[in-house]
DNA sequence: CGCTCGATATTCT
DNA sequence: GAATATCGAGCGA
């Protein structure tokens, strides 16, 4: 039996299903030179994004080909590049009220694979390691190759295990945008020292 | 500690 | 041309 999340778990309001990942696990199967490595972590912070009524969203001009994922089948990973020099990952989920709607995995506690993620990022201190969606691309090896992967197959390249239930998690406006910044659609677990430098000051 | 700034490709105006 | 769902170095306190 597998601890992969289904489907239906991201059929849900992407404000809701952003909530219920912190605590989640993140894992991604790396397979270097036919030896099969695991790397995962705890999901510690997360952001919502909807459709085009979410001025801050990619989706709020309608579909694109960087966007198509926030439009397409829930449960995917939705990859893009930005700032000339970072990857961030997402995964799709929405209700089918929803025009579309992704995740964003703002950051995690390193829980398998600390060794290789340190290689990845040249870093060696574990509260940096992942604490940032560029940060935790880089640590597992997470590029465009990943765009549209199926997270809910246990098979796959990058997927989502069910985690500790039940840990407190508090609400804030979202991070490095400039529109909809009252929204409050940034979930993070408080008492987690893996949290980015800005959603840290934002918790004081 | 906190703030500013440069890097650097893709997308938007 | 400007902005961007970012990061880390460099600087001052």
């Amino acid at each position: 039996v597998s601890n992969c999340l289904e489907r239906h778990f991201f059929s849900r309001p992407t404000v809701k299903v952003a909530k219920d990942l912190v605590g989640m696990k993140i894992v991604r199967r790396l397979d270097r030179g036919g030896i099969a490595e695991r790397l995962s972590g705890t999901i510690v912070e997360t952001e919502a994004y909807g459709g085009p009524e979410d001025e801050a969203s990619h989706a709020r001009m309608g579909p694109t080909a960087r966007n198509a994922v926030m439009f397409g089948q829930v449960g995917r990973a939705y990859v893009y590049f930005t700032y000339g020099t970072h990857f961030c990952v997402n995964i799709s989920a929405r209700t089918l009220r929803q025009k579309a709607g992704a995740v964003l995995i703002r950051a995690i506690e390193p829980l398998e694979g600390v060794e290789a993620m340190k290689l990845h990022r040249t870093c060696t201190e574990l509260h940096s390691l992942a604490s940032g969606p560029g940060k935790l691309t880089q640590a597992m090896k997470i590029g465009l190759d990943l765009n549209g992967a199926d997270m809910t197959d246990p098979r796959s390249a990058l997927f989502i295990e069910r985690g500790i239930s039940g840990k407190s998690v508090v609400s804030t406006p979202r991070i490095g945008i400039s529109r909809a910044t009252e929204k409050r659609w940034r979930f993070i677990d408080p008492s987690s020292t893996s949290i980015s430098r800005k959603a840290r000051i934002n918790v004081r």
